[in-house]
DNA sequence: TAGCTGACTTTTGGTTTCCTAAGTCAGCCG
DNA sequence: CGGCTGACTTAGGAAACCAAAAGTCAGCTA
């Protein structure tokens, strides 16, 4: 750990996945936004209200999401209403979900107001609640205080 | 999920975990610093240096993050050195490990670059390599394109 | 006791972020 | 064709955030 430490100063930022993700995602409006879109929100509008931001600052948030590739933009038509476009989870998008569950699990344990979680995450096929959990690659649950962390191939000199 | 969607507008985000948890660590600087903190960073400069933020904005976010109960300041001493204080993950800052590596592990998958990932995370007791997942209480592995949001008790009417 | 070091705080000034308010534009509806 | 609505964009100003440089302070160490 301690080499670990020593050689950390020269990646420092650069090179750690962390904070390329935090990059992206790292604010609060866009991360709400995210939320809203595994919600199934998908008109403008609605992103803004819902989450609570100004339109300017939906705009270039969502332009943002999309150029980055979280979201996709598609024409889409209601019956009797004229085509809009709606923001739609990418791949790259659904897989932050993961994050965002992790992120709401600690909130409704380590910071819920009294009327108790306001959403429930269920899996589709059988309907039981789902967690974020660490697992290693032998099965075990790993408990937060029981992960090691290690200089990895990125870090290691060449 | 229609009906959920038209309650949603009522409780926005005062009553959302995840809004919560956002105010919380949903900035860049906070994000980085519980990082380090979970690679056993404890000084002060060191946790400056290597997330890259001046000094001013070290301490204003250590203190808030131990204000806010993430972290935990105590006085220690090294031998030969007078008394310092540290900085240490409280179990309230550690369940946030979780979403930490479900970032890292997106970042590894979608914003990697060429030297692969910086750090590998372990299994203490097994040395397997840790990843966060979803799990549904039944058991099964949960991707996130089969993840179901229904209404919780904080977003029904009393 | 004088110096040094770690851990801050203060000050200054620039950049980013955000909101409000108002304006634009396209297409269905009457 | 004229109004309305959804989806933005522009303009203007307040607030937050940030880095750099300098100052403070406490307690070893010489």
């Amino acid at each position: 750990m301690t080499d670990l430490l020593a050689q950390r100063d020269s990646w420092q930022n650069s090179n750690c996945s962390i904070a390329r993700a935090v990059e992206v995602v790292g604010n609060r409006s866009t991360l709400l936004l995210l939320r809203e879109a595994s919600f199934g929100t998908r008109r403008f509008d609605d992103f803004a209200r819902r989450v609570g931001i100004s339109e300017p600052v939906a705009a270039a948030r969502l332009k943002q999401l999309v150029a980055d590739g979280l979201l996709e933009r598609r024409p889409y038509r209601e019956p009797g209403q004229r085509t809009r476009d709606e923001y739609q989870l990418t791949r790259k998008g659904q897989e932050l979900l993961p994050a965002l569950t992790a992120l709401r699990q600690w909130g409704d344990a380590w910071a819920a107001d009294d009327a108790g979680p306001s959403v429930r995450v269920e899996h589709q096929d059988c309907g039981a609640a789902v967690h974020a959990r660490l697992r290693c690659d032998a099965g075990h649950d790993v408990p937060p205080a029981e992960i090691d962390v290690r200089p990895g191939p990125g870090l290691l000199p060449a």
